[in-house]
DNA sequence: TCGCTGTATCGACGAACGTCAAAGCAAGAG
DNA sequence: CTCTTGCTTTGACGTTCGTCGATACAGCGA
């Protein structure tokens, strides 16, 4: 388990100018895509944030299953998709499993939405709408 | 269509604390989840990045659609989702119809992920673990 | 008026997704 | 070693999604 089992360790590493600078070429936005689609499900975003959220920045699987309406298989499944997303990391140490955002893959695709959102091509309605 | 067409109008609009500062209730994670699915798909981010990329903050789909190995409904379908999540509106003028981002949605987004991504819940990792 | 071009909706199909129960693996307790 | 607990994997089911062709609508020009 370890890090990321998944595809895009590296995917979110190498990122990207803001969305609204160039276009956006076809392979990054496969990879970008697959990071927005896992934080698409309402569990998955409650499961990050619950993660984020816990005291130390860490949580085990049983914090977190607490207040979900979800079987044990499901919430699995849910951190599965977000490890290989590279949005989180787990690490076993004795019997529990224990959880963590990672800081650097949410913050590029903060700053993948932030400038597109604040900044490039301005729109001319500069103070309006 | 106007602007939105969907049921986000308000979602992104009362926006939410960042990821890591409390643990994101169920309901607002199902239409921030809305919001982030939309931005799972390649084809929709490109035409976002496209969009909020074009010379003056719009394009219109004759723009948009060259570049893309999709037929014409399917951009429009997509067009309608990134529409549907508030992430972008349309305007017809004439002939054309011309989407622009919404840069506020966008920056909202970004914060949730932003906050996260540098500040709370400061992982101790860097004495500790 | 008719026809043409640009865009949206409809209906259908296959693929991917979210969910669960059952079974499997890892680690500690007896 | 065996049992129990915590979590993951597997396999299956129904639903949603992405895609397309056919069709319908909107606006312009002849």
């Amino acid at each position: 388990m370890s890090n990321q089992s998944g595809s895009l360790a590296g995917a979110l590493a190498a990122c990207c100018s803001p969305l609204a600078e160039e276009p956006l070429g076809p392979a990054r936005a496969v990879e970008l895509a697959r990071a927005f689609k896992a934080l698409g499900d309402p569990a998955r975003l409650r499961l990050l944030s619950l993660i984020a959220s816990h005291p130390g920045g860490e949580a085990c699987v049983c914090d977190v299953s607490d207040g979900f309406d979800l079987a044990g298989p499901t919430i699995s499944h849910h951190l599965k998709v977000l490890r290989e997303a590279g949005l989180i990391s787990g690490e076993r140490r004795g019997t529990w499993v224990y959880y963590r955002a990672d800081p650097g893959a949410l913050g590029r695709l903060s700053d993948l939405l932030a400038i597109a959102g604040s900044g490039a091509a301005q729109p001319p309605e500069a103070a309006s709408a």
